[in-house]
DNA sequence: CGGGTGGTAGAATGATCATTCTAGTACATA
DNA sequence: TATGTACTAGAATGATCATTCTACCACCCG
């Protein structure tokens, strides 16, 4: 792995922790094992870019990893299952750490930095339309599946929130319930 | 409003605004009105548990609110539309600047102040009990009410992210709609 | 060989920020 | 009026942080 790949994954990992602010330049140098020279050559606008480039390069890899649990599944309700699953799996094997790499730094800086912000609305629009497209798929309405592919994104990146804040994967769980309803009831 | 009130309201909108990362006590003392010495009176521990004072205490408010709105409806899903309302209506009269008092808080420091967390966490749960108590009063069993409530919560909290982040307050809109099915189903 | 390019190295810099300190003011109660 | 308490005031402080700077290395192409 080069440097840069390695920068990228240790601001992603620290955004998914600490979120943008509380994020150490120094930390992140740290554990990636590259000096600041290196950082401000691969990103010169600094660590407002390596946020971006975080955010959009780890989020381009949970979206085809999205595409490939579709395609892998039986039908998008129990894709649902497996992705619900995955989050809730990581989410108790790291003890509540880790927030979602898109989701914490956008909710935090989507007022101050529109740069992250607008990358993870991109992630997030790639989210939906993978699921939209899975449900057309099944023969669902192009409408009713963006509709209900919104929702089902909405809903994921909240049981993500409340299960972190309040150390209780059970939202996760009861939310997968209604989602997996709402996804077979077409 | 005497100071003590000002510097929680000050607090609060810029954690709405800007995260705690990103606020700057100096802007939350000007916006306040007050000098950094009244502000180490009121919360010795300055910065952090004005940030945990502001969360709880606009979170308490929230939650009566909350239960207000429910007992004031003629359901809980009529209840629903009448707060996911008002979450569109704050985004988009907004422009979409300003997020989930709690959530956005909570979210971001999780993992790095832990009052923050739990103080989010309580408000959270002081939440799904409102809906769950309204629930059970419709005639819902005690454990099916509580799994809808956190799932009603969590999705509330998602659309707010996802709309927040796309500027796009769709996402509120098509949540609700599976939100107040999954309350009218019973 | 020579020189240019892409990348590494890490100490020095300067700005920003939360916090502390010293000095006060307002207003009680005795 | 005296004395203590609650609070206001804002300049000074010291730590932290992203960033810059100068030097250096490795490798390729002429």
């Amino acid at each position: 792995m080069d440097t840069r790949e390695r920068l990228v994954e240790a601001m992603s990992t620290s955004l998914r922790r600490r979120g943008y602010g509380s994020t150490a330049m120094k930390d992140v140098l740290v554990e990636a094992d590259a000096p600041a020279g290196s950082m401000y050559h691969h990103f010169p606008d600094g660590k407002q870019q390596l946020a971006v480039v975080a955010v959009s390069e780890v989020g381009r890899s949970n979206t085809e990893g999205l595409i490939a649990t579709i395609e892998g599944a039986p039908s998008v309700a129990e894709a649902a299952v497996a992705f619900y699953g995955a989050l809730r799996d990581d989410m108790e094997s790291s003890e509540f750490q880790y927030g979602c790499p898109i989701g914490v730094p956008t909710t935090e800086v989507a007022f101050v930095l529109d740069g992250v912000r607008a990358a993870g609305a991109e992630v997030f629009a790639s989210w939906v339309d993978a699921i939209s497209n899975g449900l057309v798929r099944e023969g669902w309405s192009p409408g009713d599946a963006e509709r209900a592919a919104r929702f089902v994104v909405s809903a994921y990146e909240g049981a993500s929130t409340l299960a972190r804040a309040t150390h209780d994967s059970s939202y996760i769980r009861d939310t997968l319930t209604f989602v997996h309803d709402v996804l077979s009831s077409d």
